[in-house]
DNA sequence: AGACGGATTGCCT
DNA sequence: GGCAATCCGTCTA
């Protein structure tokens, strides 16, 4: 794994590190392009309210996974980070594509590339992620977490509001790399990525 | 014990 | 743009 990713770290510090890292579950995946951060003391969590059989994960050791049902009908994947009893966790929003192209259409019936991973629940489909990998260390296998090239610039990142939320809307912890076609909806304000959709 | 609603997606009009 | 699908924690009584 990266060396510089430190799970010891706040979410919120830890979800901008994530942006350029590539994820993979089984040799399938992608480079993470979109990361929201959640923790105890945040309104919009799933941890503010305490640890429930559900949220569990969030306050167990960090380097592992917070899988959830969403809407009962999709999983979402956490990386939970922090210290113990933090609650903190950084959700994963949208990978661009790179490993493992043919399984994830298989698993997802759309022919767009730019759909297979572009949303939490898209993700968790395209890489075969569900409830019972709830716990997992995110350090050994099925998981692979690759830093990105050896000297290869920091991508420059963009920041907003968290998408879906109620509650603490306005505070800024949904982090994206800046021009990318794979996130789940435009950042505000990056030209970078209006332009390429107009684009096509 | 029962109602409510969500860190979403895809299909319908 | 609207809405169904479908699970379960949380809130109210």
């Amino acid at each position: 794994m990266p060396a510089e990713l430190d799970f010891s770290a706040p979410a919120h510090v830890l979800a901008p590190l994530l942006i350029g890292v590539t994820l993979l579950v089984d040799g399938v995946g992608g480079r993470i392009v979109e990361t929201e951060a959640y923790d105890g003391t945040d309104p919009a969590s799933h941890s503010f309210r305490g640890r429930t059989p559900r949220n569990a994960a969030m306050f167990g050791p960090a380097a592992r996974a917070y899988v959830y049902r969403s809407y009962g009908v999709h999983w979402c994947l956490n990386l939970v980070c922090g210290q113990m009893g933090d609650g903190a966790a950084v959700l994963i929003r949208a990978l661009a594509p790179t490993h493992g192209l043919e399984q994830m259409h298989a698993r997802r019936s759309v022919q767009d590339e730019r759909l297979l991973c572009a949303g939490p629940g898209r993700l968790t489909q395209a890489l075969a992620i569900d409830g019972s990998f709830d716990h997992l260390p995110l350090l050994e296998p099925p998981f692979e977490l690759l830093a990105p090239p050896g000297g290869a610039p920091a991508p420059a990142l963009v920041t907003g509001p968290r998408i879906g939320i109620t509650r603490a809307v306005d505070v800024p912890w949904r982090f994206g790399e800046a021009g990318s076609r794979y996130v789940s909806r435009p950042f505000p304000g990056d030209a970078a990525a209006g332009a390429a959709l107009r684009r096509r």
